[in-house]
This record gives structure tokens, sequence and C-alpha cells, in this order.
DNA sequence: CATATTTGTAACCATTATAGTTACGAATAT
DNA sequence: ATATTCGTAACTATAATGGTTACAAATATG
């Protein structure tokens, strides 16, 4: 199976974030990203609490980031979200025999290596990228 | 999210395999993953098409490789399967918006690095090498 | 102060993926 | 001929996800 799209949701909320000099409504980012508001909340929320954005209720409140763009890694971003290791272990291999009994170790070896390697990809790529990114292609039409 | 067990068990199976030397039936391997027969069946054939294992059914049947341990890589096991990317995309960002226009082809690209360092990551590895550690920790014990 | 705006959060629903299970047909060894 | 084993469809229970409604609490502004 694959991720939740909450990822994808969370770089393209911070990246209108990055994009803006007011703080930017859960309604607006919903409209851009074309969910509900309560969704765009609730996904925030881990981002708040991880001091990446904060956000204001009332009149004229909304969301801003907290940190510069550039200084906002993907990687962290993603871990924010608290979401599972990618590969997942089986549950309960037969521990009288001598393979299932060993495998679940060695396999959280392999699974965290390879998660590791897909953190630091991530860790190479910053909201900021992202944005120009995201500039350069909207200049390109 | 999180991916399924296909991987974990799929591997399982494969260590099983590469470490006997008669065909396992499914029932075998399923008695040693903890789950159903039918289920190993199921994720099996994706590797019987992959070219990785063959299947004979009826009496004195089974699994077994139709490849050296050492050439199957966790890689080719992983793509066998057929699983999606381990990032995935939102739905339908607002194309009308200057970012929703264009953040999937910058995410596209993001989440493709990534899932390519995962792939690397499990290249890096045979069934060869997995049963070896799994032989190491048994004898530890 | 009254009002409109906006977040926070719980609750519920529909959809989907996963894995477990049953059932039965087909192939094969002895 | 029989027991064994795979192949596959079908059904079920469970869990995760995302969409939605509802309402309370906080805040800016006239």
């Amino acid at each position: 199976m694959n991720t939740s799209q909450r990822f994808a949701i969370t770089i393209h909320a911070l990246t209108l974030l990055a994009d803006s000099r007011q703080p930017l409504t859960s309604e607006y980012i919903a409209g851009s990203v074309d969910t509900h508001a309560v969704v765009i909340r609730r996904t925030m929320a881990a981002l708040r609490e991880q001091g990446l954005v904060e956000s204001k209720p009332g009149a004229r409140g909304g969301w801003k980031l907290k940190r510069a763009p550039g200084k906002i890694h993907l990687r962290e971003v993603y871990q924010s979200l608290g979401e599972e290791e990618v590969l997942s272990m089986h549950s309960h291999p037969n521990r009288y025999c001598p393979i299932g009994g060993n495998i679940r170790g060695v396999l959280e070896e392999v699974f965290s290596s390879a998660q590791s390697a897909l953190l630091d990809s991530l860790s190479r790529r910053t909201i900021a990228d992202v944005l120009r990114d995201v500039h350069a292609r909207a200049r390109r039409r």
C-alpha cells in the first residue's frame, strides 16, 4: 500500500504559506488543495505541535510559518506527521521455526536502512526549494 | 500510512525456500509466517510471474526458487509485488491557483527521488544476505 | 459590546485496502 | 484410484483514510 495524501497536502499548504505575506485561512488552503477545511486543520495540527507553523483563531486569523521556508526540510515535515515506517513487518512469525524465530530482527534492520535512505532524500529539500520549482514551472507556461 | 505486510511475508518465504533443498508447500510456509496458505499463494503468485520462484501442484508439489538466493535482490522482490509508490500525491489540486496548478509536477519529482533512494537501499541486499543474517542470529541464542 | 470570522475538535459516514477464510476445481505423484 | 497440493473466486471483518456536519471557543473590528 502507499502512504496517505497527508504529506502531499502538507507540502502544498506550506508552499502556499511560504508564498504569502498574510496568514492564510484553512478555507483558502483547502480551496487550493481541493479538500475540506477540516482536513487542513487536522493535518496542520501536527505541524503546529512540531513548531513549524502557528494558527490563530478568529477574524483575520489563519495559518503562518514560524520559520523561514529555507529552514524547513521535507524530512522534518514528513516526520511531524508521525506516519508509520513505509515498510512494515508481518505480525507473529512462528518463533519455533529457526527462520521465523529470527527473521524479524533481520527485517527490522533492512527496513530501517531503507527508511533512512528515504528520509535522507527528503532532507535534501526545503519548502523554499519547492516554492522555487513551482514558480519556475509557472513561468514556463 | 505504511505498506502492506506482503513484502515482509515474501522475504520470509523466500528465505525459507533458500534454506531448503526440497520444495515447500504453501501450508508449511504459512505455518512459519503465521498466516493462511491462501495468503501465501496469493502473494507468491506475483513472484512467480516475475520468474523468481516456481510452483508445482499435486503431491510432492510446492514452491522453489528459480534462481540462486545471492542473485535475488530485495529491490526486485519489492518491485515484483507491484506496490504503489510509498509517497502519494493528493488528488486534484486547484489548477487555477498558481501553486496548486504547478505543485504536482514538483512533488512527482521529489517523491520519485525518495522512492529511488528507498529502492537503491533495497538493491544492496539479497535473499542470501538475509538468510546469512538469520542464521547468525540463530547461532547467537 | 455585538457581530462576523476563524480555529479546535468530536462525531459520523462512505470508501478502500488488507488479510483471513471457505470452497471447489485442476494437476500431479505414488 | 487416491491423497496431496496449487489456483482462484468469493465472502467477511477490520482498519485507515478522507469528507462532512456540528458546535464551542477565540479574536478582530466597527
